[in-house]
DNA sequence: ACAATCAATTAGGTATACCTAATAAAAAAA
DNA sequence: TTTTTTTATTAGGTATACCTAATTGATTGT
């Protein structure tokens, strides 16, 4: 049984990401997010489970230490990728997503420590995401959904939940980046826009969108 | 049916390589080069030929125009790679194959032309090899091997056709690296060593090593 | 010229990762 | 509770890229 990396970084790495919304992930929602067929999907989770790197239960996949363990690997392979991409070949944050996706797989373990000294040891990628250390410690801080602040709420942006090229250039055209300070004016009632003023300037916000901008 | 780019360009760029000193590139070579079995060759062989990347002759295989344009391409993805490893990550220059050789699958055109840009579109590898421009133009120089020279002639090192990192690594402790100037003091009959003096030291140097080293 | 050698292909077979259609099992709605 | 719907798996099949063993074809040596 011969393995072919590149693929099971995927799955593990879809599995990790959709883990923090639901916690065992299901078959159909590893599928749809991966985009393959249903019973494709459930064929390769049991080879992944053979290699020990999911538990399947009747609820769903989760990772095993193991599986978790690669799967920080490549999304610090990823986010490094990103910060490479924008810090050193000046590439705009709505442009690195799909290119690192292709990246993070030919990426070795020394190319990766060499990314991270020539950075500085970046904290987080582009997006605001934090980048786990070589050992998988990964350091999140506690934040909320941009969303949920009441009127004359202050914060400051942490990071953006968001991998649409067009959203993002939206949003680095009001100033929504990380680091940056945000003031909510006022709050539209019914799930209404938020009217926030973000470095001297004032704009509408839709809860949808405000919802997947992370703050503290 | 589906194409495995990475194999393609793979293939593409051993027959490319192989083509510098064979002109029709015969199976067996190829599969020799790729280490892969001389049927399995063949067989994509066929498949190349059919997508009209190689003409597949009686005396071998040739790539045609737009095989030829394919390889290159992946030559420039090789090369920029390198020398970004070397340039930007600090790499030494007999780290930087193996690493290229994956990174080069994994680069799109626009990442291509942000790293030549980002490294001030050099035209060469470290190794002295020249980097094809966007449209396949490869500017090759005039060279001749290290080891034709005589007794008290003087060159400069265009590049070194060598792989090996413990070989690499000998020729840099050595100074033998692209653009140094070289004096050869003395020739050993019958194939013997070279004696040569570079930046103010002498070693004798094998025929064999010295055959690698092009210079001008 | 003929046998020996070497190169290339054909034949037949493997593993991987995907697919659609059909079925079974579990959850939600009536 | 029974039906409907959703979710997951089995069954069966495809394409790709590889392999070994056997065969054909070309080259070389005697």
């Amino acid at each position: 049984m011969e393995a072919d990396t590149p693929r099971i970084e995927e799955y593990l790495e879809s599995i990790y990401k959709l883990q923090q919304e639901q916690h065992p992930v299901s078959t159909s929602r590893l599928a749809e997010h991966l985009k393959l067929s249903a019973p494709s999907v459930s064929e390769m989770v049991k080879k992944l489970a053979s290699k020990r790197l999911v538990n399947h239960t009747e609820k769903g996949v989760c990772l095993t230490d193991e599986g978790n363990k690669m799967a920080k690997i490549v999304v610090r392979r990823h986010r490094l990728s990103e910060r490479l991409l924008t810090d050193i070949l000046g590439y705009k944050w709505d442009e690195v997503h799909d290119e690192a996706c292709r990246l993070e797989h030919a990426i070795s373990p020394q190319m990766e420590d060499r990314i991270a000294l020539s950075l500085g040891n970046p904290k987080t990628c582009p997006h605001g995401h934090p980048i786990p250390d070589k050992n998988g410690v990964l350091l999140k801080e506690k934040v909320r959904p941009l969303s949920e602040l009441k009127a004359k709420q202050k914060a400051i942006i942490v990071n953006v939940f968001e991998e649409d090229p067009k959203m993002l250039q939206y949003l680095a055209s009001l100033g929504l980046i990380p680091d940056v300070s945000v003031l909510v004016e006022e709050v539209a009632p019914f799930g209404g826009p938020l009217i926030v003023c973000v470095s001297g300037s004032r704009y509408a916000l839709g809860r949808e969108v405000a919802s997947k901008i992370k703050v503290k």
